[in-house]
DNA sequence: GCCTTGACCTGGAGTGACTCCAGGCCGGTA
DNA sequence: TACCGGCCTGGAGTCACTCCAGGTCAAGGC
């Protein structure tokens, strides 16, 4: 499939895929005789996962670490594995933020209601 | 108080403070005779509901909408709720995210320990 | 056969939201 | 008096994109 195809599959923007490509996050895409890119299966899946990862939070750097691991084949999946298991626990701290920021609005929105009570 | 001691109450690094300041999320801080910022409790309330509006993904050009409400008086108070409303729907589009990512994450982990119970 | 359209290409500039730093001022301590 | 820590300002640097100019190529319409 083309640019567009796995744009829209993946969630990432062509562009944003083009550039993870160029800095390494994506291995260099086989191209057809057009010279554009062709991306197989698991090249979608690749990005599918980046898209994941990077929408909750993952820096770059660390995808690149991780990348660079799937690259050396499955001797480093406990490394892999490792990484993955890091970014739950990031997972955990954003769902407490998230509910931090839900109470800290209730409280305002409640502010406001007395407000708005007040007035009318 | 000053700059350390609302950047370590408010969540907020100093930097941050003052670049909020410049871009007018933040109301002018007064100053005490030395030149140097001084905080007020209702500057440290507002930092701190930055911190969290900011840190669960509201833009600045929405915080300035805020800001610039809030600058106007009670009068904006209806304004200033639907915006906050607004950043409660994003909280709920972040947990779904992390919902997903997750499923996604306990895949791989899952593929992985095939691949390791394989292996040895 | 030619023209237009649309998807894609590359290299490079621009953006949002910080973050860091150089160079300077000031009040207190040894 | 010399130094130190905390603060100041203006400006440069960073991260992760995002947008754009200028160009190629294949397919469809006239």
């Amino acid at each position: 499939m083309r640019i567009s195809e796995a744009s829209a599959k993946s969630g990432l923007s062509a562009d944003t895929i083009r550039y993870y490509e160029k800095s390494g996050i994506v291995p260099p895409i086989a191209r057809g005789p057009d010279g554009l890119r062709r991306f197989s299966p698991e090249n979608l899946e690749w990005l599918t996962l980046l898209y994941w990862l990077r929408k909750t939070g993952m820096p770059m750097k660390e995808m690149q670490r991780f990348a660079s691991f799937y690259r050396q084949g499955e001797a480093t999946v406990p490394q892999r594995r490792d990484l993955l298991l890091k970014h739950e626990q990031r997972l955990q701290e954003r769902r407490a933020d998230l509910a931090r920021c839900e109470e800290v609005l209730s409280y305002k929105l409640a502010a406001y209601d007395r407000i708005e009570g007040n007035r009318s």
